[in-house]
RNA sequence: GGCGCUGUAGCCAAGUGGCUAAGGCAGCGGAUUGCAAAUCCGCCACCGUGGGUUCGACUCCCACCAGCGCCUCCA
């Protein structure tokens, strides 16, 4: 019954053990903030808003660090393409990455360090490089040096000796071509804070050092990222932390797959995609979000689906694994969302309750003994053993995620069984039974940040009267039943669906329900 | 060229050295329903190809094929 995290240190999974015991410190290489974030930007916090909800849950205390890269070579281009300050870009961006966290219901992160608000403690761990003699200043620019560093490479299991990169523009001033900045001087007219070196800007890689250890200490215990990050950015910031500090900086490296943007042409096949990739605009969009034109803007997204089908859509793979995005997929996760969603409502019915009301075992041990002392519809203990064993393996969301299919089956199948809907039949010992089975589901789908309101209703739905004149509908089309004049009855409900309007007619009475 | 990942039903996707290989979407039967919807039950995979290890492999090893990522822009 312990957890287990894959390493890509180690590249195996470990048993997890915290550096100390009880507490967790978790770091998440964040935005830079250039450009309104895409998809991609969101797995990450996707998923560690899911891996720290799970440790919680299990009874760690959690601290969770994502940050802001806010000054970076492509902020000072972008602003200037845009006639602003890089000071002002940053805040817009900042502000529309925090919209979308917010939009996600990813509200678990303690802190968001600024690179720019951290600039005392870069230069310090600078200054202590070059003390060390891993680093050396070289006009007004500072490099790590690489060849000082026996370990270098050890995460993305590479040699310096196969980097056979040209070094960039600056390899003039560098004394090998893998050295890389941790200083960069100013250009006239570019933003800059006064050094030691003269002034200058942190290099890519040195703020995540800096923000981690002043926010978690020398060694914590997980560091996360995207997979792309594991070189150079996550090599290179090992390198500057435990030379600077003669110890590990993280225990546990995780990376997450990579979105990949998936058109049309990308799904033709291998052959096809070859042929076409050579010279067609298109076949390019079908690759790397990131690198992609075709990565629309976040908010864009969001305007067609909530986010609770985005987080569904991210938790329902493993998160190592890449995933193809395309609204065909959204939709169709979309879909078995809704049997969820149904339940809630079949829920709601049976006990006179809202479930997003039910007070559910906020912990392990809590929701253990729950299991242990209430009677639960039959298979429902099963399911939340399994859920818990999937989540214990390397946090596997998406066989947590078929365990809660099923959980809502038995849920179901308990209802049919003990006719529950029809109040004549409803035991109250059955309707009992069936409130300790829906709150596991409950204490279960919160430790990946699922169904903790209830979802933005569509649009009409929220309009007082709309929702009356289906009541009325529904009572007319229930008196054409009952006068058995079921041609009307059933064009009317044909052609409400016409107009996204579903019709359920149950022993107490019709319900109706609003299609996006 | 170097380092690494992936290949499971029409589609998406978990997973294990050996009972009937989760789950979702789609589809097809059935129960239920006035008919539907919803719900439940059932059906639908020999796990890329070829070898090897083993009493036994989808799961371990090798080769090959296909797709993908990184090798100083990238979550």
């Amino acid at each position: 019954m312990s957890i287990r995290v894959y390493n890509t240190l180690t590249k195996t999974k470990e048993p997890f053990e915290p550096v100390e015991p009880g507490k967790v410190g978790i770091y998440l290489c964040g935005p830079t903030v250039y450009k309104p974030s895409h998809i991609g930007h969101m797995v990450g916090p996707v998923i560690f808003d899911a891996v720290k909800r799970y440790l919680v849950y299990c009874g760690y205390q959690v601290t969770w660090v994502v940050n802001i890269t806010d000054v970076d070579d492509k902020l000072i281009a972008e602003s200037a393409a845009r006639g602003m300050s890089m000071s002002q870009l940053a805040e817009e961006m900042t502000a529309d990455y925090m919209d979308n966290l917010a939009a996600m219901g990813i509200d678990t992160v303690d802190h968001f360090p600024r690179a720019t608000a951290t600039m005392d403690e870069i230069i310090r761990l600078t200054q202590t490089l070059i003390d060390k003699g891993f680093a050396y200043a070289a006009g007004g620019d500072v490099y790590f040096d690489v060849a000082r560093d026996a370990e270098y490479g050890k995460l993305s299991n590479r040699s310096v000796e196969s980097m056979h990169g040209d070094g960039g523009e600056m390899a003039g001033r560098k004394r090998a071509a893998a050295d890389f900045a941790l200083w960069k001087s100013a250009k006239p007219g570019e933003p800059s804070w006064d050094s030691p070196w003269g002034p200058g800007r942190p290099g890519w890689h040195i703020e995540c050092s800096a923000m981690s250890r002043k926010l978690l200490g020398e060694t914590f215990d997980i560091h996360g990222g995207g997979l792309d990050l594991v070189f150079p950015h996550h090599e290179n910031e090992i390198a500057q932390s435990e030379c600077a500090h003669g110890k590990p900086q993280a225990k546990y490296w995780m990376h997450n797959g990579l979105m990949q943007a998936s058109s049309e042409i990308g799904k033709v096949g291998g052959r096809a995609t070859r042929e076409i990739a050579d010279g067609d605009q298109a076949a390019q969009e079908s690759g790397k979000l990131g690198k992609s034109k075709g990565a629309s803007a976040f908010r864009e997204l969001l305007a067609i689906y909530a986010g609770e089908t985005i987080r569904f859509f991210v938790l329902s793979t493993h998160y190592r694994r890449p995933i193809d995005f395309s609204t065909e997929r959204i939709d169709e996760v979309d879909k078995g969302l809704a049997t969820f969603y149904r339940f809630f409502q079949r829920y709601e019915r049976i006990t006179g309750e809202s479930f997003y009301r039910l007070e559910a075992p906020a912990s392990r041990t809590a929701g253990d003994s729950a299991a242990a002392e209430s009677t639960l519809p039959p298979d429902v203990a099963d399911c939340r053993q399994r859920f818990l064993a999937s989540m214990d393996d390397d946090f596997n969301t998406g066989g947590a995620i078929g365990d809660l299919f099923e959980l809502v089956r038995a849920l179901n199948k308990f209802v049919d069984g003990e006719s529950l809907e029809e109040s004549a039949k409803a035991t109250p010992a059955a309707v009992a039974t069936f409130r300790a089975g829906a709150r596991t589901l409950r204490e279960l789908a919160a430790t990946l940040g699922l169904f903790r309101a209830p979802p933005k209703a569509p649009v009409g739905a929220s309009d007082a009267l709309t929702g009356q004149l289906l009541d009325l509908l529904a009572a007319v089309r229930s008196e054409l039943r009952k006068a058995k004049n079921f041609a009307m009855a059933d064009s009317i409900r044909d052609r409400l669906a016409a107009l996204g309007v579903t019709l359920e007619d149950r022993p107490d009475g019709t319900a109706w329900t609003i299609q996006r």
